[in-house]
DNA sequence: AATCCGCGCAACCGCATCCAG
DNA sequence: ACTGGATGCGGTTGCGCGGAT
């Protein structure tokens, strides 16, 4: 019925709580930590029988000495069918990047753009890639210099980097395909990610980063007019030209109230493509 | 081989919001 | 209008693994 993909091989390396203040009694108290393979098909059998919601009688329910909340979080963030585990694709990284940048740390609404990825995943990713970044460049997350270097330096690569991929196969029209990978998850309505179509979000997302006009003519992804990418000279040029003119600070969001813009310039980043390296 | 250390990620917590009664 | 339970969300914690020493 279910497969479980991921988390704990054996009932043994799970059952037992570590000692990080789990406390896992099993004399009818409620369990915490790490959930068992019991769990989790306690919790999948239950709920492709009677389906998901209310999930405190739920829990009581299934038969699970948990709460409410912790199966609705098991659920969601592992073990949904449609849920998609594995590396953050550069496709990804790039909507990510340029989603946080509308809306700042509102995590769930920017997975709803990624189908199959949790807000949780997003935020992980966010937090350990993305921080560590800032991090290494000296520079605080929130920082409109950092945001400078995320529109200038690490999208335009993300860019390059998709489009050099589509080199080698063929465009893609169907961007929820390519998140998807190949298998054949419905991926079904993916919880409300349709409310801003894919492809304008694609367009709109390029034409941000890209700054030209005709982008649906390259656009590596959700583009039926897709041909031969111009050569990246040309497009670091526009973009690199734009960069400084543009002001990061139209969204309040994320804009973290600074309000002064940082003096931005390139020339100190001179260890920018180590820095980049760790990201790949 | 043993130990240390940093990273990734699953899970928890507290607060906010929604909604039915 | 009020209240309490259910749900959603963002921040934080800590375990386990793998690489470095």
């Amino acid at each position: 019925m279910f497969v479980i993909h991921g988390g704990c091989a054996s009932l043994n390396s799970c059952s037992s709580a570590g000692s990080g203040g789990e406390e896992v009694e099993l004399g009818g108290e409620l369990r915490r930590g790490q959930w068992t393979v019991d769990e989790d098909l306690l919790l999948m059998n239950y709920i492709s029988v009677h389906g998901e919601g209310k999930w405190n009688s739920l829990a009581s329910r299934a038969g699970l000495m948990r709460t409410g909340k912790s199966c609705r979080l098991r659920w969601l963030n592992y073990l949904r069918p449609d849920v998609r585990r594995g590396n953050i694709t550069p496709e990804e990284q790039l909507l990510i990047l340029d989603l946080h940048s509308r809306w700042g740390n509102r995590w769930s609404k920017i997975a709803k753009h990624l189908p199959g990825r949790t807000d949780n995943e997003i935020k992980n990713y966010w937090r350990t890639r993305v921080q560590k970044n800032a991090k290494q460049l000296n520079c605080d997350v929130n920082s409109l210099r950092f945001k400078e270097v995320i529109k200038n330096i690490w999208m335009p690569r993300l860019v390059d980097k998709i489009r050099a991929n589509s080199v080698n196969t063929p465009p893609v029209k169907d961007y929820s395909a390519v998140v998807n990978g190949n298998d054949n998850h419905s991926c079904s309505p993916c919880e409300g990610s349709t409310d801003v179509p894919m492809d304008a979000v694609w367009d709109e997302l390029l034409m941000d980063v890209t700054g030209i006009d005709q982008q649906r003519e390259y656009s590596p992804i959700g583009s039926e007019l897709w041909s031969a990418p111009p050569p990246i000279s040309d497009l670091t040029t526009v973009w690199y030209d734009g960069a400084l003119d543009s002001s990061i600070n139209e969204n309040p969001v994320a804009g973290g109230g600074e309000g002064v813009i940082d003096d931005v310039s390139f020339g100190e980043w001179d260890g920018i493509d180590d820095i980049w390296a760790l990201l790949d």
